[in-house]
This record gives structure tokens, sequence and C-alpha cells, in this order.
RNA sequence: GCCGAUGUAGCUCAGUUGGCCAGAGCAGCUGAUUUGUAAUCAGCUGGUCGGGGGUUCGAAUCCCUCCAUCGGCUCCA
């Protein structure tokens, strides 16, 4: 006899070799027809493995993530099962849920596939999981695996299976289809009732760009028909308040393929926005502590050989600009730090100085892939809201703790919940993309992981996506379809002040370098306001809004009047403005409702007569 | 940059298997109406069908190429 521990902390008793579903079936027969998988001592195992000793049992269905994960992870399965059988010969690389639905890579060989296909592939998955084919987990040994998939020639199963451990393999079956997992899956395909693909791309093998490009078909499954129609709703909702659709319908911004790919054009109304998020950012960095400085559009390439950046980004940036005069080039100012530290290095500087607290909104031009272009949240060239703080190391950890409180002060005003913080370190397998020493670089993440500690922050830590010259904290969010962008970020920085050679005097007379934050609480103003139009779906904050008000004259017989009411009211320093079209009231209605104005002042011979609105 | 899809008036979209001067609604202009809480009526203007090349008696429609946009991948100082 085995015993099995449930959540609720509950025990019971089973004979050994007893399968999880048969402990679901003697729990209830609902949980046993609901549960997708289960969490054995905290991993995720199939329904059908059986418990051989004692254990903590959690099962899984749709409502828990691992359950979710599960269904989805077996509706990729089914979606190659279904692949296998409508492109025979084709190839697979992987094929993961991911946070919302699932994907697989394929290489269709000499098929060629387009969303056409969609429906044809979607009906026969459902045909499959009609069939209720049982999902069948089986363990391999390495030469098992390698001689099955050499058989079938499918190279790319055959190099995971090469990068695997062997006694930890497993293959799973269903039906006619056999594929390489891990797991773990669903009992059978019969719980999935409702798919559908999204979309198709091209995604690099292993996610490295000079493999070969596979077929990423992008799909998401219920066990419920009426889920997913739900789930399609939510994406065409979500799709309304894309800012890139609001930002043309609110004439926010535009873009211009004259003026150029990526490069935003700010309309009237978006630039008033952006305006008052300066200023306000402006105000609160003001009572902070920090000095407002302005540095010129373009730099000499010394200065970006200085500071790392021309040997790291040199090829891949737009071209430097020469002058008449040889040897003479400079860059379009990607970034704005080398100039500040300049501005440090401009005058001795005391220890009673620092911190030195230098803000810019800083506009910068960097070139991005074409086809990484997107809106106002990828874009050649943005306005940072950028700022360095150069201070001694005794002050790095308050300096970086009151960075923090602004970058949450700027969430809670503009009632951003929704974010994750970052912790974005180096890639331990590739030390070599990255400048500086490694005590420099263990002092800065020590100094960001204590900091975030300090400030109670949840953060995640991500390998790999720290700057090169530093870690940092990142702030993230989504976008409306669930993409993520970074908005904050806040970075250590010991090697650009060494490569400045930044000093200050201590108090023992002696030089001392300074250590260096790089801070941008909104991101860029472009990412920025493309994640607020997408949070607030355009009804902005009153304090924020392009137009405050309009006035609503019944009748043009009313203007007169209400130019004296708009005059009142700009004596307030409130925005906005008469619609003095010859049209009736409820067109003007609709109009000012469609804009998102908060306020409609509707002014007639009743309200004139008693100087009201 | 790579894979795939898309590109018709300022905007949103029709345009059957190639065939009469390429259509609609909204916006704009003109006129009528002087309007009371989500679209007043009428008339008019507006497009080298993304650019270029080709096939054809004939191309928005078929082919090639370039550009841009969209969905991903890669990248993101």
């Amino acid at each position: 006899m085995i015993t099995v521990t449930l959540p609720d902390g509950s025990k019971r008793e089973y004979a050994k070799h007893i399968s999880i579903l048969d402990v679901a079936k003697s729990i209830s027969e609902g949980l046993a027809r609901n549960v997708l998988s289960a969490k054995v001592n905290d991993v995720v195992w199939d329904v059908n493995r059986t418990l051989e000793s004692d254990c903590n049992l959690r099962l899984l269905t749709w409502n828990d993530v691992e359950g979710k994960e599960t269904f989805w992870h077996s509706s990729a399965h089914l979606l190659a099962a279904a692949i296998e059988e409508l492109y025979p010969g084709v190839k697979f690389g992987i094929g993961p849920s991911i946070e919302a639905g699932f994907y697989y890579d394929i290489d269709f060989m000499n098929y060629t596939i387009s969303s056409d296909d969609f429906q044809k592939i979607e009906e026969k998955m459902l045909e499959l999981s009609q069939k209720e084919t049982p999902i069948i987990r089986r363990e391999v040994t390495k030469a098992e695996a390698l001689a099955y998939f050499t058989n079938k020639g499918d190279e790319y199963k055959i190099e995971l299976i090469e990068g695997l451990e062997d006694g930890t393999i497993s293959f799973y079956e269903s039906g006619k289809f056999t594929d390489l997992c891990r797991g773990p899956h669903l009992a059978s395909f019969a719980p999935i009732k409702a798919v559908k693909l999204l979309n198709i791309a091209g995604a690099y093998w292993r996610g490295d760009e000079t493999r070969k490009q596979l077929t990423r078909i992008y799909g998401i499954a219920f066990p419920k028909k009426k889920e997913l129609d739900e789930y399609l709703v939510l994406l065409e909702e979500a799709k309304k308040r894309d800012h890139r659709k609001l930002g043309k319908e609110l004439e926010l911004f535009t873009f211009s393929q004259k003026v150029g790919m990526g490069l935003p054009i700010w309309l009237p109304k978006g630039a008033a926005l952006r305006e008052r998020l300066e200023n306000f950012l402006k105000k609160v960095q003001k009572e902070h502590g920090y000095e407002q400085v302005i540095t010129p559009h373009i730099g000499n390439v010394e200065l970006y050989k200085t500071s790392g950046h021309y040997e790291k980004y040199g090829k891949d940036s737009f071209r430097p600009i020469t002058t008449p005069v040889e040897n003479e080039a400079f860059f379009l100012k990607p970034m704005n730090c080398p100039h500040h530290c300049e501005i440090f290095a401009w005058k001795p500087r005391s220890y009673k100085d620092l911190p030195v607290r230098l803000a810019e909104f800083g506009t910068v031009y960097r070139y991005e892939q074409s086809g990484e272009l997107h809106g106002l949240t990828r874009v050649r060239g943005f306005t940072q809201d950028d700022a360095h703080i150069f201070c001694t190391p005794d002050q790095l950890k308050e300096e970086f703790c009151k960075v923090i409180d602004i970058v949450l002060y700027i969430f809670k005003t503009l009632n951003f919940e929704n974010f994750t913080a970052q912790v974005s370190l180096r890639d331990p397998e590739n030390k070599t993309k990255y400048i500086g020493s490694d005590e420099n670089w263990e002092k800065a993440e020590r100094a960001i992981i204590e900091a975030a500690q300090e400030k109670g922050l949840q953060t995640v830590t991500e390998y790999g996506e720290a700057a090169f010259y530093g870690p940092k904290l990142d702030f993230m969010v989504k976008d409306a379809l669930g993409r993520k962008w970074q908005l904050g970020t806040i970075q250590v920085d010991y090697n650009l002040p060494e490569r400045f050679e930044l000093e200050y005097i201590g108090s023992d007379n002696q030089k001392y370098r300074p250590v260096m934050i790089h801070r941008a609480p909104f991101g860029s103003m472009e990412r920025f306001v493309a994640v607020l139009i997408e949070h607030t779906a355009g009804k902005f904050p009153l304090w924020l809004t392009p137009e405050q008000y309009i006035i609503l004259p019944i009748s043009e017989k009313y203007l007169d009047y209400s130019k004296k009411v708009a005059q009142q009211l700009n004596n307030y320093g409130l925005r906005g403005s008469i619609d003095d079209r010859n049209e009736k009231t409820g067109k003007k209605i609709r109009d000012a409702e469609l804009q998102k104005i908060p306020y409609m002042l509707i002014v007639g011979e009743k309200e004139e007569g008693e100087n009201k609105v």
C-alpha cells in the first residue's frame, strides 16, 4: 500500500501501481472526467502513469495553469498528428505549449502551406480527437530513439535526441503519430473539442538565425466550443485597443513612407499628450534632485569608440555622417550616456557634489531591422526619458532604490498594475558578449538584486537579457495582444565611468571612480504612449487627455456664447474646443464620443439665458 | 535581415473565372436646414487599383521585381 497526500492535507491509501486516473475516480467521477494531468511531488505527470510510492498528489484540471499547459501541449501533438496525415513526409521540430495556446515548428519540405489550409488541418485535428485516440507514454533507450527517427528521416528529432541523456528519453504515441517528448500529456486527444489555428510564421530552428527556418503554426484549443468562441471575441476586442489603430483614430501619431519607416510623426494631439507626460516626469525628477541637460543629436565617432558602443554596434548602426574634411565622422546619437559622461567630466567633482543626476529627454536613432518595426513600440527614432546618476559606491543602493520609487510612483499614478519586474543578468554561457570585469559585474548584479529586495519587489530573473555593459532591472508590461514590452529600466554601470575615466575627489583628497546608474522610467516616450493607449483603450486620464472638453452649441446661434464659455475655461488652463459645425446635436455627441473626449458641454437657448452649460 | 500574408479614394471596404469611362459608406467641398443628447437632406470633388517591368487584342485581376504594412522568427545600446 502507498499513502497519497492530497492538497487539503488528507491522506488516502491505495494499492501500489495505481494509476493517477484511478485515484481521481476514487475521489469522484466528475473529477476523473476533468483531470488533465497531475502534480506528483511537484512534478507534472500524465494521468495514465502509476504511483509506486508515497507521494503528494495534486490533480490538475482546466482551472490550473499546469492543466492548461498539458492540454495545449497535447494539442500541439494533435496538430502534428493531423499534419503528418495530411502532408506525409514532413519533419517536425518542437511543439510546446505557450502562455495562450501552442505551436509546432515543422519543416514542410516541398509542400507549400498558408493560412488557407488551416480549416482543413483543424478539421483533421477534430476528426482525430473525436476518435478519442489514446496518448501513450513509452520510455525508450537513446539507441532505440535514434533508430526510430533515423528510419523516419527526421534530422531535427535526431539532433534533439543527441542532446539527451540515455535513460531519460520518452516517446508519446497517439495513433499513427509518435513523437519524442518529455510530456506530460493528456490520456487521449478526446478532451480537445475546439481548436483554432491562429497564424503561421517562420521560425529559425533552435532560435538560431544561421540555421534553417521552419514553419511555425500557432493555435489555441479548448475543452468546449463556447470557450473558444469567447476567446476569439476577446481577441477581437483586444485588437480594438491596438495603439496603431487608436493612434490613427484619435489623431495622435502617424508614419510616412517619405519620412521613413519606423520614424514616428507626432500629430498635435499626440504631441500634447506626450508633452504632459514629459512635464509630469520633469516635475517628479526635479523633486528628486535631477537637473535637466541638453546634448546634441550627433556625436563624434570617437565618443562611441570610448564608450564601447562603436565596437559593439558600429556595424549594425546607421552609417556615420562624414564631413567634407577628411577623417571626421559623426554618428546620429543612438544613446545619451556618453554625452552625459562628458558632462560629468566637464569639471572636477567633489564627493560633496555627488550624486550628480543628469536628465534629458534625449531623442536617439537606432537602426532596427525592418522586420522588427512595430507601431510606436519598436521604432528607429525615439525619445528616451533618460537620466544618468553618478554616485559613490556607498550611495549606489540608496540611489537605485530612489529610482525604483520613481518608477513605481509613475506606474501607480497611471494605474499600471500588471507589470513584471525583471532582473536581467548576463548569459553565463556567453560572457564574451559583455564588457567589463567579472568583479564589477558581480557587484552590479548584487546591487540590483539587493535594491529590488529592499523595495519588496517580486522579480523574475532572466539570463542573457543584460545590456552589454551591465545588468538591468526592467519593468515589463504586456500590450493588448499579450506581447511583452520593456518600459522602465534601471541599470548599474561600472564600465562607462572607467572608459571615460570619470573621477571625483574624496574627503581624503584622493581620486575615486563614481558608479553610474542609467535609468528611464518610461523607457521611451513612444513605447510608453503606445502602452498607455492600449492600457486605457484611448480613454486617457483627464489630466493627460489632449482634449478635456468640447463645447457643442445646439445651433450656430449660440456660437458667440460658446466662445465666451471657451474663453473662461481656457482662463482656468483647461484644454478643449468648440464643435462649430452645422450639424445636429446627436451627431456632435457621437463624434465627441468616438474621439473619447471626457466632457461635452452643450449650450443652447436655455444655457445662454442662465449663463450655464 | 528571414518565413508567410496583405496593399483599390484621406479612412473602412466591394470589385465574380482577365472584358464597357473602377464602385459604396464615412470624411472633404457646395447648398438647403438652425437643429436639445450616439449619424438631417441633396449635389459635387476625389483613385496611373503600392512603384516598375512583363504576358495579352485587352490587366485592379495572371507572371517577375522592388517598396511598404501585418503576423511571427532573429535582434533590441
